[in-house]
DNA sequence: TTGACAAGGTGTAGAAACTACACTATCTTG
DNA sequence: CAAGATAGTGTAGTTTCTACACCTTGTCAA
């Protein structure tokens, strides 16, 4: 079906934006990054981060959480603006300036995402092992995985990555897959409960063959405060 | 002098882009922003930050020193991409999405900044003092003056706002406007000092009736380092 | 049933960083 | 040469950070 197409015009040129995503979870431990395998060209075949063209009648985050869902079937998580790219070359089709944001997923959610839309694949990779990258989207993972280090040290984002109750344990797993090393457990139960930020729910959580943990649960889950 | 309208088509809708710049200096002590009066229609004879349309093959930090250059002569100084704000009807023209800096001018340098392009004036605004803005550029200052408050703790971003040479007076002086709070002389100095950041240069700075003051220079004038 | 294993849970002492605080020094001006 | 103004300096008390080891409570297998 082809119908004639439809063009809208402008005095002066005007560069094409989009929103792109980089989605980080913990898996097994690992921090890690959700990439879609490109469907169509440029760089069809490659890995790079979802995403896609804003809408001419929709806001910038709301073209990042539906470029999100649309591409993996990830929705309702934490999502917050990163940077805007816009070298004049980094895309080879026109001038595209993308509006970047990052995202957070708890801690091994039943996240088997789904591709859909312009992906032909998607895929959680560890950070420390990622495929090479479409574009300039190498260089969005680094400068969010920055802002995601800096932000633990003042700021209550860590707990985006938990499920709706937790351990003490589970959440120092979460800070040490961050900051890639390890942290003294009696000192670092002191420093989160002195935050006054989690709270017991009163059960026990009982896995593997050893001592149950106690549950907790975020005061203000769906809150990023900043600290100090 | 009219020439045929040239016009560019696109099959889809694009927004346009522009950059917009917050100015910051330190003007008799009291944190500053520097405002244009707008020459043309939207918002015609409305102070506004200073910014314009990116050119389609501009970079757009190039944009954003090339706008502020053109409207108001301040050239060469600490600039920063802040935050892309692109709400679906923010400008009346057409859809804008707008690529937001903030700038630090040397503290009292000589900017009597001169008005040019599609700024009517050019003023220096205290920032408890603001005008009405344009757009919705009061909400783009307000969050410059949160990062620019939140990096004065950990970066060394305070030593943009000096000239060459200083003295720990008047670097004390920067730091109480931006944190809008007075400071206890000896534990600045030594908190500074201790940073190892700025030297001596040997000589002494003497103004008003009074002892002479020590003066110093960054060790690193144009780095911005994260500290702690 | 009991012993091995694995993670959960807890306190303290020394070091380092931060805070509050007051007086002398050195220049200019009248 | 006295008055006025900012420059320049140290210490003690408090708080925060760091390093560090052992007992508890569950599962599982012999």
């Amino acid at each position: 079906m082809r119908v004639p197409k439809e063009t809208f015009s402008y005095e002066y040129p005007h560069p094409a934006v989009t929103t792109d995503v980089v989605v980080f979870t913990i898996r097994d431990g690992r921090l890690s990054i959700l990439l879609v395998k490109r469907a169509n060209p440029p760089h069809q075949g490659e890995w790079a981060l979802p995403g896609g063209f804003l809408d001419i009648d929709e806001d910038l985050d709301a073209c990042a959480a539906r470029e999100l869902a649309e591409e993996t079937g990830i929705s309702g998580v934490y999502l917050e603006q990163l940077y805007t790219f816009g070298a004049t070359h980094r895309d080879p089709r026109e001038r595209v300036i993308s509006v970047t944001y990052y995202a957070l997923v708890p801690q091994d959610a039943l996240a088997a995402p789904r591709a859909a839309g312009d992906a032909a694949d998607v895929g959680w990779y560890a950070f420390e092992e990622l495929p090479r990258l479409a574009f300039d989207h190498a260089e969005i993972v680094t400068m969010a995985h920055h802002r995601l280090v800096a932000k633990l040290d003042y700021s209550t984002i860590a707990f985006q990555f938990m499920a709706e109750t937790f351990t003490l344990g589970e959440l120092q797993c979460v800070y040490e897959a961050l900051l890639n090393q390890e942290l003294d457990k009696r000192n670092f139960r002191k420093r989160i409960l002195s935050l006054d930020l989690i709270e017991e729910t009163g059960k026990l959580r009982r896995t593997g063959k050893h001592r149950p943990a106690r549950e907790y649960r975020a005061k203000h889950p769906k809150r990023v405060e900043i600290i100090k």
